[in-house]
DNA sequence: ACTCACATTTGTAGCGCTATAAACTGCGCC
DNA sequence: GGCGCAGTTTATAGCGCTACAAATGTGAGT
């Protein structure tokens, strides 16, 4: 049973190929005896059409590809998730690839994806240059998301680290914490996540009045928990004092509760801790994290609309779209402290219990436990909440 | 500037569009000067294969999909990374495809991707049943991964849940646990991977000389890691008491750590608990989590080869291959009981302290804690640890 | 009846590539 | 010189689909 062509339909159903061609593509003009009459030739012979043939004739495949450093984790885990979501509901099919944040893994991403096979990228840079990333660009439809450079004709769409940072600290600051340190960033070269995250940890310092202090500052090693886990932990033993930490993703959060409980610093009591991402575990690590939300549903759906726009006009001039997002306060790092009397919120934090359907569990806990979730709202852009998409179990 | 085609560099070149053909596809029979020569035009021209074209003129894309339930879930994404690496070491490219973990998205996945732009697809079903899924198979070459039931004549890569389960419950009595429940499977329909695991579950008590009681069996609403807490929480509010826990799946296990210190119970002193997957973050909760690891570079390695072997004979008789885990001790429920008196341990069980660097971090620790990582061996298939892949930073 | 406008249907010519086999090279040998 | 042979190069015919334009049908208006 070989497979099934446009033209074995056309003969089955006695018409000619171009009309099968337009039943299927949902050509208007096609009266409905006709387009009866061909469905049921192509439901009979099981038909589907070819895209490798389609994509040949329209120049066009209806494959988008997303390129990120590393799926496992959970930051691009979700981005991609969103984009899938989105470039499905636009009737597109995504091509996915790890760069594994090489220079090699991007310059082969952008080389090879130039091959007809997909209709636009998405890309998260980590470590190429904006000059290298434009010397390989050539025709195909890019946008760029993320912070790290890109080059200026190109589009990109990012969440704005420098203010968020300057927020989180703001968030740190209103609790009463005076010696804050930021958590994660790389040793030898800073990415560009961390520069501008630091950036921001510096002006929200500044704007407290606290000094900053190199010291504060701890790189990690391995860029997962375990790597900050040790980083941090080193630190302590080697005398860091601090009443507040930032740190440079959840992942260097996740670490640092380790650190910190292991050696009997209570979280939220002695040590602040918030983190970046917002991933699903933040809500369930104990104490549960306070994180920096970036919208990544928001930021998948610029990102496609930004690529189908460019596929439309090549042509058209590079474009910076900033997505909003939120500080997420949970236990770590509450708006309010319950176990002193309730500072004064900053004015621009707006503490928001959310009903979290826990409170029963809750109520009748042998030692009572910190609310949920508590939302401030942020002054950057709007943000869209990331729905439940559905899906459940797991392996 | 229009795209570069096999016309434009045999003109530049002087020569036919085949030998143009030849020298792109490294065929043998091309003289070195006029390999030499075609390549020059290549270069200069910049020229890129249109995969298309390509794929229309054999018949083949070089493109392999993979369809997973949700990217979010660690396991899923662990899953994806690993097989994108494999595949693309293999040539192919990775297009990917969540089903949601409903029919309808296992449906629509099975059918559209028969649309001749994949040589072959990778999926784990959850939604449909082995009959649907035998309806919907057509010609092209497909691989189910995990334990859901598949068509007989088809492959399946699974690993062997019953008795991994049951090693877990011999894990949890070795270190002295009578009241072990199990908590995290569906309430209404139970999935295959639920089934299986409840049944080494039940066939662990059994060995262990304990009685099997339905009360022990705490369903959870969302398949998520706030699902397991709140059904675990309501369960103990209800009078649940348990000494040890299997969890269905590493989210369920890091619910259930939060549910249970929140309620005062330490882990493993009051409850020792078992996960499932050994996502990356089981090896940073607090207390690091104990996880049936299934070695998952060897399912995505081995549901590699059964898809090409298949490619090659579409004939071949269905295959079911079984790959290997183990049970990666860590604190939240250790080979032996560092706060008690050591329990004789089961004599399938080697303890093996491995070293993880975070000794000096932790042996100045203001509290002890017990060791990161403990494991045990597995007599299952052979385990061919995750080596790491690379890949830095995040967001 | 005839025309015109419009809707519907159909031939034809590729899209860029490769499979196939035919057409060339040389070159050694009878 | 002619022949066979292995090594190279090339002409041709599609792969399955769609764009385009041309051909056909249909009904209203005159």
């Amino acid at each position: 049973m070989d497979r099934v062509t446009l033209r074995d339909v056309a003969t089955r159903a006695g018409v000619s190929v171009m009309t099968v061609s337009n039943v299927v593509r949902g050509y208007r003009h096609v009266s409905p005896r006709m387009r009866e009459r061909v469905q049921a030739a192509i439901d009979e012979l099981g038909y589907r059409p070819n895209l490798s043939g389609r994509s040949l004739a329209t120049g066009r495949s209806s494959v988008l590809a997303l390129a990120v450093p590393d799926l496992r984790r959970p930051y691009f885990a979700e981005l991609a998730h969103v984009f899938a979501r989105v470039s499905t509901a636009r009737g597109y099919r995504l091509l996915l690839e790890e760069t594994g944040g090489t220079p090699e893994g991007e310059r082969s991403v952008l080389r090879d994806l130039e091959a007809g096979i997909v209709d636009g990228v998405v890309i998260q840079p980590q470590a190429l240059t904006a000059a290298e990333l434009e010397g390989l660009r050539r025709d195909t439809p890019l946008v760029f998301v993320g912070e790290d450079p890109r080059p200026p004709t190109a589009d990109q769409v990012a969440m704005d680290n420098v203010v968020a940072a300057e927020e989180a600290l703001a968030h740190l600051v209103a609790i009463g914490r005076r010696r804050i340190g930021f958590l994660g960033h790389e040793i030898d070269s800073l990415s560009r996540p961390s520069e501008l995250r630091i950036e921001g940890y510096r002006r929200g310092l500044e704007r407290a009045g606290l000094l900053f202090d190199e010291a504060l500052l701890v790189p990690r090693g391995q860029g997962d928990a375990v790597g900050a886990e040790q980083a941090l932990g080193s630190a302590l033993d080697a005398g860091l004092a601090v009443d507040g930490l930032l740190c440079r993703d959840d992942l260097a959060a996740v670490g640092a509760l380790r650190a910190l409980q292991l050696r009997g610093f209570a979280v939220p009591g002695d040590v602040a801790v918030i983190g970046w991402d917002d991933i699903e575990f933040a809500a369930s690590t104990v104490p549960s994290l306070t994180s920096v939300a970036p919208d990544t549903r928001a930021l998948g759906e610029r990102a496609l609309e930004l690529l189908l726009e460019r596929m439309d006009d090549p042509e058209r001039p590079g474009r910076q779209v900033t997505v909003g997002h939120r500080i997420v306060a949970r236990e770590s790092a509450p708006a309010r402290q319950p176990w002193s009397v309730p500072t004064e919120p900053s004015s621009s934090v707006i503490a928001d219990r959310t009903a979290s359907g826990s409170s029963t569990a809750e109520s009748s806990a042998r030692r009572s436990a910190t609310g949920r979730e508590l939302r401030t709202t942020s002054h950057a852009a709007t943000f869209s909440p990331v729905a439940d998409l559905g899906a459940s179990g797991s392996s």
